[in-house]
DNA sequence: TCGAAAATTTAGTTTAGTCTAATATTTATG
DNA sequence: CATAAATATTAGACTAAACTAAATTTTCGA
């Protein structure tokens, strides 16, 4: 055992980082998480969760409306985007840095995240430039824990003729995400909406 | 749980990992490791270690014999050569591609060495160039699980003025082995020899 | 609107790893 | 060489985190 009693800044287990990360992630638009929903995303049962859900109202980290759902605190929050930031950072330093591609890196990052030290988190972020989005487009929280807030626009709502910056790649599926990298369809890449088939995607310029 | 029974390459935890590291840099010369040695290196208390060393001789890691010590089995030993393997390379990967210092990249290995894939410590050595030793001038296992013995110098043969690293300390005595612990004399500090009187060791920098 | 299905929580068990206190064994000293 | 000191082990308790089975609450469809 590590951690003082009354510490400022508590060690959190990798546990319950995890489980503030899944929380953020679908309590983002305000609402509640879902005791099953989380245990989906966890891989995990959904008493594992209840008992969990005690544990972490308990330590202020979040909030539970029981029979309803959780929603984090300000606190926990600041936890979950310093765990997302840390993801975020991690993938693309392995994808620059270490020759991985767009495909491999998040289960690496799912387990370094819990093991680096913020230190080696800013050095990476400096060697990188400071970035401000991960290989996927998303939004990399700062240091002091803020995030940009995106208001993306799905390419298949796009109107023909547009002219965008591809920010984001709605899939985890590594296959997937392989192909289009294939295709020159990375973040930051400027495309331009030519033709829109009824169940087709656009084409790249 | 996630590891399957009868798994080929059962999956350690990170404790485990660090119980195999220390016995085996403390039975290097063949010997025995003792329990006080294996409980003062990890802080920990002497019945942890009790506990600890009869699941690890249960698992075929270490066989035990009961009030003298425990040795690293084949199995063991090729565990930690692993993670001394991922350890010494985390170190260099640190100190030469993101600027850590030599004093700050210790902890940082220690956590890290648990959390990295084979797959990410094979992209740092190749990095590295396939580094053969770390920056103290200690082997680097191989992938394969193979290391050079090295050839150690005993303080009392060093020359006044040497720079040396304090690589083991040749005793068993648990007292001893104590005191030299407070006195900070660890493995890994750096030593210049600076006297020696007839009866007396020599002084750290 | 009432009852079945779905979701959630409670109760109780398990495992890994730690601890302290008590007991047993080995070692070393007078 | 007997016994005190050092070392090691056993016994028993605790915590985090998971599980299954059972009970509860909510939701939704007929």
């Amino acid at each position: 055992m590590h951690a003082t009693l009354r510490d400022a800044n508590p060690e959190l287990t990798p546990s319950v980082e995890d489980y503030l990360k899944v929380i953020y992630h679908l309590s983002n638009q305000g609402g509640f998480a879902a005791t099953s929903d989380i245990a989906a995303m966890l891989e995990v049962a959904p008493p594992s969760v209840s008992g969990m859900v005690k544990r972490l109202s308990e330590t202020g980290l979040i909030e539970h409306v029981p029979y309803r759902g959780v929603q984090l605190t300000a606190q926990g929050r600041r936890a979950a985007l310093r765990m997302i930031r840390r993801h975020r950072l991690l993938e693309l330093y392995l994808t620059q840095h270490l020759g991985y591609d767009w495909g491999g890196v998040h289960a690496e990052a799912e387990r370094l995240e819990h093991a680096v030290s913020d230190e080696l988190i800013d050095r990476m972020a400096r060697a990188l430039g400071d970035p401000q989005y991960d290989p996927h487009g998303d939004p990399i929280p700062t240091a002091a824990g803020e995030i940009e807030e995106a208001e993306l626009v799905s390419l298949a709502d796009a109107s023909v003729g547009t002219k965008l910056e591809l920010r984001q790649v709605g899939t985890q599926d590594p296959a997937r995400l392989r192909y289009f990298a294939e295709q020159g369809l990375t973040p930051g890449v400027l495309l331009t909406v030519t033709d829109r088939q009824p169940f087709n995607g656009p084409t790249t310029i």
